[in-house]
RNA sequence: GACCCGUUAGCUCAGUAGGUAGAGCAUUUGACUUUUAAUCAAAGGGUCGGGCGUUCAAAUCGCCCACGGGUCACCA
């Protein structure tokens, strides 16, 4: 036990002044009738008179985040779930003892009960006057100052309830995130979307590029991977007939973490049976002004310092043709050979790993000189074949295919596909991962037996997107850090 | 993984020619029946993130470590 500070040691005497009062420190059930908001937004408007004459009765709970005691009469400032509400306290309407109990009992973050009538304050504010104060939860530790809150970020994350408490951004962006997801499936239930949920701890790793987590399963004694993509499984579902499913889950991926990555998030992968890359542009493109609309009922918002109008098209862009905009390189008109490929990138400063092919040197041109003008919401098109294995090539040129990545503000939001559905076609692309991987590409997964054997037996045609949910939810509040979307980012231990 | 910045009372922050550690809020005691960052008076509260070193003397200078923030690298 460390020791305990002047405040600690006050607060556990009062902790025994409850307990010789006979009072539970750590009370019980207590039927509220209104929350905070409720009584601002009823009796909003209403005169000191009229609101004497109504008596209005109410009964509310939440914690004690502002105390101003005086000899026989205080006020306290109430927090609930939906802000704040003052409470007027007095010695001639609790009674003596009541009083006392609670002018001696009660700190800054205790948890207590009133019932009482509302009025208006000389200061015209709707506060509840007290008739019967009951204290509900005993608060041992001092609660952070009461103006500046607790501003510590590490604080803040590592104590997400005391920033809840502190910070109103907090709890607002609490509250939307589930607000921002829900909108979502309605919005995928109302095209005829099945919701469903796949496994997380996988046989194999696939669906994306990224390094695992491995855990081990005692019984079975083998290795499991977290799952880093939902794809694979969702894919088999198509063939199965559920035709339009989608997946909001948690994905793990065993990489760095910055302001844009936490180990673990939450992506939403949605396909379509009879759909294709098209397809997949009006779900992404409605289901962000769908959410804009019916959540934030706004379509500007600030990201990463830019204005973006959401009520605008979204722009389509060619991934070679912004190349050839930015640095004179047209990689659509030439076939280049791998040589003349690494000569071009050495020329404008990429690094060139051992397993790269002219699509790789593309994909680098595109995100060391393009990627971050990206501003306006663009769908950017036009991917190379080797960095989009499940992908179904371009009819019109098998060295790209038909996926689009979503930026906005010079970040990626989205990716999609017309899906492979050519099991022969999907064979020959595991392969040829599996050559990456050998030629030193730790990130390139296996061959996926299981999925192979699904496709033989026909997926139908098909449309598939990815959308990164952290990264919707901190473009939506304006966030510029995941761990400002999470309520538990991951943090060291101390 | 590299570099930069930060870590001082419960909280928010001051604090260099190196010379006994400060404020506001919070706490305690007293006053106060419409306050609202309540007010007034008094008091208590610190191993200055951890370790090592330089020095007569370190919150302050140097090195190492931990954690956090940022920039970059990595990252479909």
């Amino acid at each position: 036990m460390e020791q305990l500070t002047d405040q600690e040691k006050a607060r556990r005497v009062k902790l025994e002044k409850l307990v010789e009062l006979g009072i539970d420190p750590y009370g019980h059930r207590y039927d509220t009738k209104d929350s905070a908001k409720d009584i601002k937004t009823k009796y909003a408007g209403k005169s000191k008179e009229e609101l004497e004459a109504e008596n209005n009765e109410t009964k509310i709970a939440g914690r004690i985040v502002l105390l101003r005691k005086m000899g026989k009469a205080s006020f306290f400032t109430l927090k609930d779930r939906t802000g704040l509400i003052q409470v007027y306290i007095s010695r001639d309407n609790v009674g003596e003892d009541n009083y006392t109990l609670f002018k001696s009992t009660s700190d800054t973050g205790d948890i207590v009960g009133v019932s009482g009538t509302i009025f208006l304050t000389d200061t015209g504010e709707i506060t509840v006057r007290c008739l019967e104060y009951t204290h509900l939860s005993k608060s041992i530790k001092p609660l952070p100052e009461k103006f500046h809150g607790l501003t510590d970020e590490e604080e803040r994350r590592r104590k997400r309830y005391l920033d809840l408490i502190t910070n109103d951004e907090s709890m607002e962006v609490a509250i939307l995130r589930p607000r921002i997801v829900r909108s979502m499936q309605n919005y995928f239930d109302s095209l005829g979307f099945i919701e469903v949920e796949t496994p997380v701890l996988q046989m194999q790793r696939g669906g994306a590029t990224a390094r695992p987590f491995v855990t081990y399963h005692n019984a079975l004694q083998s290795n499991l991977f977290l799952r880093i993509a939902t794809e694979i499984p969702l894919k088999k579902l198509l063939v199965g007939g559920l035709e339009r499913v989608y997946e909001i889950g948690r994905i793990f991926r065993n990489e760095g973490v910055d302001s844009t990555h936490n180990p673990e998030f939450t992506s939403v992968e949605l396909y379509q049976a009879y759909g294709d890359l098209s397809s997949m542009m009006d779900i992404t493109e409605g289901v962000i002004k769908y959410i804009s609309n019916n959540v934030f009922n706004k379509s500007i918002f600030i990201c990463d310092g830019h204005e973006i109008d959401l009520s605008k098209p979204f722009k389509k862009v060619y991934m070679v043709d912004l190349i050839k905009e930015k640095c004179g390189i047209d990689f659509k008109s030439n076939n280049y050979s791998l040589d003349e490929a690494i000569a071009l990138a050495k020329e404008h400063d990429i690094k060139v790993e051992k397993h790269f092919t002219v699509g790789h040197i593309i994909n680098e041109f595109f995100e060391k000189y393009c990627e971050e003008d990206l501003i306006e919401p663009t769908f950017l098109l036009g991917h190379p074949i080797e960095i989009s294995p499940l992908t179904k090539e371009d009819p019109n040129d098998k060295r790209f295919v038909q996926r689009f990545e979503l930026y906005i503000a010079g970040t990626e939001y989205a990716n999609a596909y017309t899906e492979l559905n050519n099991p022969f076609e999907q064979r020959k692309r595991f392969e040829e991962e599996l050559r990456e991987r050998e030629a030193g590409n730790d990130e390139a997964g296996d061959i996926d037996e299981t999925f192979l054997e699904a496709l033989e037996y026909a997926m139908p045609p098909a449309g598939g997107v990815g959308i990164g949910v952290d990264r919707l939810v901190m473009f939506f509040t304006e966030k510029s850090s995941i761990r400002d979307v999470l309520l538990f980012p991951h943090m060291k231990t101390k």
